[in-house]
DNA sequence: ACAATCAACTTGTCTATACATCTAAAAAAA
DNA sequence: TTTTTTTAGATGTATAGACAAGTTGATTGT
């Protein structure tokens, strides 16, 4: 448990969109954002529920309402005695993380690389209007990016993004970002859609991926929405040597 | 919405196992129990707030508590005016979704038909001890089941089962019911993992499923838990061209 | 007969208070 | 110095009371 000393409270309700929230959400959205932020930094301690009492007037079980759910959320961690600590990390949700490769090579402790294959802006061709659900007149931006782990292959990124939700896509540094990040970043998403299946690769994916024809392969289909409207969807290809999809559910 | 009249509350309390909790826990065990017993059924209307508070002589904060968790972990759904329903069916997320291949096989529209090849009870080896995490010393039973749709294989089920936990499993009719079916029904589980890999089958995989040696399948081990307790452990072997794993994400 | 109003009941939120439990550091005792 | 005790502060739980807001059905008025 590191052992910080706790932020000052001045500005916990600023830059926050004045909608009719209740108390409780305000506290719950105020902190969320400290924490995304970067402001509040991880294990740091947060303030006290009487520290958020007289600093805000409110009563300690509405902040205790808040900083409860924050921690079922899985945001916060709290020990009775200690006080309320930032948690590690916000464990996205089943198999979401997988859509950044990057930061899963990162915590294996290996070295992450890309190389970016192919990048165009188009107009949509039926097909692919159809698998983005889409309107076929609507710009889309196609890229092909290569994942590297300890400069082995490890995943063909084939994407195709929606050019009025992400309007930037083709000028992000993909050497730098993954475009999962910037795709986050753009249009944060809500929603998805993967289907999973084991395939052979063909004679291209051989040559990337630098893997045998007879090895079999996971490929992972994504769509992804923000809301009502459909960000990007990928095909992600991986040898079935290197890599295992890891999942769970419940709590 | 449903329109039941509202259970009675004099057995809310029974066959409850008498730990230590807090109030606002056991009312949500006992909630719990009622409705995975069956007793308190899908879209039926439960007591109000005030009439648990009449009859359990709680405060009405403390029922409060109890039933806006259970909403937010899904077991619940409350309207403001009208009361509170037990939801449609703990929709576990993602993948779980897999575990019913019976189901998933008759949404199709397709036959599906089962054949037990192997069911024992045994003592636990240590290696099924590990990624079981019981014991050594525990009872458990080992299952192997061969799934059909419409007569063409289309998953090999090998299942490691806590015997505590599920101890009439090897009185089942495996042509009847699915295995997780029943485990469902002992030990309603409540959390779990996927590992899903793309790998080679082995010749007896290849005899069982049919398919040529050469062809990549897609295994998913999978360990599931009811609270603390480990319940079950199973691999999964599908032949990749003929399933496909969907999962959804969000809402 | 129809429409508007009201009453009763429900969940949703907020407050003030109280006590329990855990921790760490200060204070007291050895 | 070392050990023990106390104390202050933190979270965890429980209660009683109040008001807001949504829904339904009964009542009332036209």
């Amino acid at each position: 448990m590191s052992d910080v000393t706790a932020p000052n409270l001045a500005n916990l309700f600023d830059d926050l969109p004045d909608a009719p929230l209740p108390i409780y959400a305000k506290l719950k959205q105020a902190i969320s954002l400290k924490i995304s932020s970067g402001e509040w930094q991880t294990n740091q301690r947060i303030p006290s529920e009487s520290e958020v009492v007289k600093a805000l007037g409110v009563s300690r079980m509405t902040v205790n309402r808040a900083l409860r759910e924050l921690t079922a959320e899985g945001f916060l961690v709290r020990h009775q005695g200690l006080g309320t600590f930032v948690a590690e990390k916000k464990a996205h949700s089943a198999l979401f993380d997988v859509h950044n490769i990057a930061e899963e090579v990162a915590a294996r402790g290996h070295k992450h690389r890309s190389e970016l294959l192919v990048l165009e802006s188009a107009k949509a061709t039926m097909e692919e209007a159809m698998t983005l659900g889409v309107r076929t007149n609507h710009g889309i931006f196609r890229s092909v990016v290569l994942h590297f782990e300890n400069d082995l292959p490890i995943q063909i990124e084939e994407r195709v993004v929606n050019a009025t939700l992400a309007p930037e896509y083709d000028k992000q540094d993909f050497a730098k970002h993954t475009s999962y990040e910037y795709l986050m970043s753009a249009a944060p998403m809500t929603e998805g859609e993967h289907l999973v299946e084991a395939i052979l690769p063909n004679a291209v994916e051989c040559e990337r991926l630098q893997i045998q024809a007879s090895e079999p392969c996971l490929q992972i289909k994504r769509r992804t929405w923000a809301g009502d409207d459909i960000v990007t969807a990928a095909r992600l290809l991986h040898p079935g040597s290197r890599f295992q999809l890891f999942g769970h559910f419940g709590r």
